[in-house]
DNA sequence: CTGTTAGCGCATTCAC
DNA sequence: GTGAATGCGCTAACAG
């Protein structure tokens, strides 16, 4: 099928090209005779609107960047959906690429985004991404990016959520149950989300006598595996807190299967808290205590925010804060101290 | 910061503008010495090169298109980064969208991305889906339409799993644990994987002397809430099966749930099966006996077809299976029959 | 081996 | 209200 372009429609309609195209754009100064023979010509000759065309003139794409470390873990996917949906919405299309925290991958989806005109990208910072490289690939084009519930630099826009209260909530609903020792597990080191949350953590314990050990070194991934390898380097150093906080529900599922593979049941001989509240979590058994992180709220608010930004590149840096809520569940609530 | 051009890069350094854009592609025609000179201009002005603008001349975006339901199940999410790191590699960068399972938002999404001038589109149809629609707006572009793990059509290529002989794997098994009496639970009715593991698992059976009901109004949705609802509606209606076969691993989770919820312990009370084999399925309690169908092989086998599509569009349609594999755990193997 | 030329399909002036 | 002319940034054909 060869292709149809404006020309050939105006042709067809007998009008000139520039009256097609503002039928196009849906323009009140075309008698509704005119735009209805286009429209009918276009449908006819099977017209489709090449985006790429327009875009050369108007200097904009409609299309967005989203780059995410890896949504097999539910908390991402829901991130990226509400995304989608906003994109969607506002009728832009989106380009979405998968980094799997590896800082050098990342890097070369945004250089390739930036190529394809994106007009604005949304950035899940692989662990270590830093401003220099991000900005020298985004400086030279003006795209605006957005950094998404892990941040590296304060110059960009920031939309996640409130880690340290989050941290604070769960420290303190454990201190009330009588939790005498917590640790942290799983979780990417250095990314901003992790040190917030132990923050958050810290601060929730002061004055409640539990003893958080923060410096344990039971940084992992976010993932399950990260839970598993987390809880194994814990107990093979002889450490047995009566709680274990996950740093993400996807770490707690390995969590609860390595105390098993250790004979220690979760809920009943350690406690488990976790971050996220992912569909999951209520379903297991026993169902997981965690601190929701409510992602299609985060989605929602920063597709609000970048769509403002390509409007409007002057506005200062905006951080935005997205409100956590602690579940209480079995996980937690069923632990009764050692005796 | 102002946009820098190919013409002021060859300008920059002083050659002429095709000799930039054969430095770019890579030509051993040009000199290395002038090649040199060319990229040191690109670096120090900041050039970005323009994929829109080489697509209004080549007629290929280097952009491909990828439309599932919900990535919240992480076999679609796996599925999804397969495709994306094949299409990476392959140069390609990806657009993707959810069509939550309702038929007109994919045809809206399909819609824009031929706007957008993919060169090909990878589509897990929404169930609905037909060939009239979807092929009314892509014929009109001649953009290749790849099927991903469910098909409407013979008359576009298709890759998924071998849902047939998934299902037959998987009854042999439950025939020979000595199981008398099982249902399917979950899943789209009138999708063709449905369909197709409905039929696997009645072949299975023949001969075994289980008794399959697959009249039984237990189709749902693909989530744990198909599945709870699922196997509400079966024991509602006074049925205990031995085993709940249920559609897909996310079913399960939520077939566990609602047994949970009834005082029947999954494993021991009743039988538990599955497809998919996502992570998440070994690290249940008890472990999920699933038929693993390789999110991963399926992704690249498809975008080596498609790819394959976009250069020849002249081959005949093409139907890829991959072959599943039963992983046997507790949810079976440690079932006994009532006495 | 290098430079000049002519569009790709659309949006946007500006005359009419 | 409508139509002709111009150019977005690049590639490819061809001439030097």
């Amino acid at each position: 099928m060869k292709k149809v372009t404006l020309d050939d429609v105006s042709r067809a309609a007998g009008v000139s090209r520039s009256t097609a195209s503002l039928v196009l754009r849906g323009s009140s100064r075309i008698p509704e005779a005119t735009a209805d023979r286009v429209r009918l010509a276009m449908a006819e000759l099977g017209y489709v609107y090449n985006r790429h065309a327009a875009n050369m003139r108007r200097n904009e794409s409609m299309t967005l960047g989203l780059i995410v470390t890896d949504i097999r873990n539910p908390y991402f996917a829901g991130l990226t959906m509400a995304i989608e949906e906003a994109a969607h919405d506002a009728g832009y299309t989106l380009f979405v690429g998968y980094s799997r925290d590896d800082v050098e991958r990342q890097y070369v989806q945004i250089e390739t985004m930036v190529q394809q005109q994106v007009d604005g990208i949304f950035l899940l910072p692989a662990t270590g991404s830093e401003l220099t490289p991000v900005c020298g690939i985004v400086d030279r084009s003006d795209v605006p990016v957005l950094q998404l519930a892990r941040y590296f630099s304060e110059e960009l826009d920031y939309v996640g959520t409130d880690n340290l209260g989050a941290g604070q909530q769960l420290a303190q609903h454990l201190g009330f149950l009588g939790v005498t020792s917590a640790v942290l597990v799983g979780g990417p080191e250095h990314s901003s989300a992790r040190k917030e949350r132990v923050k958050g953590l810290e601060t929730g314990f002061t004055g409640t006598g539990v003893d958080f050990d923060a410096t344990v070194n039971a940084a992992t991934t976010n993932n399950a595996a990260g839970g598993s390898l987390g809880v194994a380097r814990i107990l093979d150093q002889g450490m047995w807190p009566d709680c274990i906080v996950a740093y993400s529900d996807a770490v707690a599922l390995g969590i609860y299967a390595e105390l098993r593979r250790r004979n220690l049941e979760p809920g009943r001989d350690v406690a488990v808290a976790s971050f996220d509240d992912i569909a999951m979590a209520e379903l297991l058994l026993p169902p997981l205590t965690s601190v929701s992180t409510y992602p299609e709220l985060i989605g929602r608010e920063a597709a609000e925010l970048l769509l403002n930004r390509i409007r409007d590149s002057s506005l200062p840096p905006q951080r935005s804060l997205i409100e956590p809520a602690l579940k209480v569940r079995a996980s937690t609530a069923q632990w009764r101290p050692r005796t």
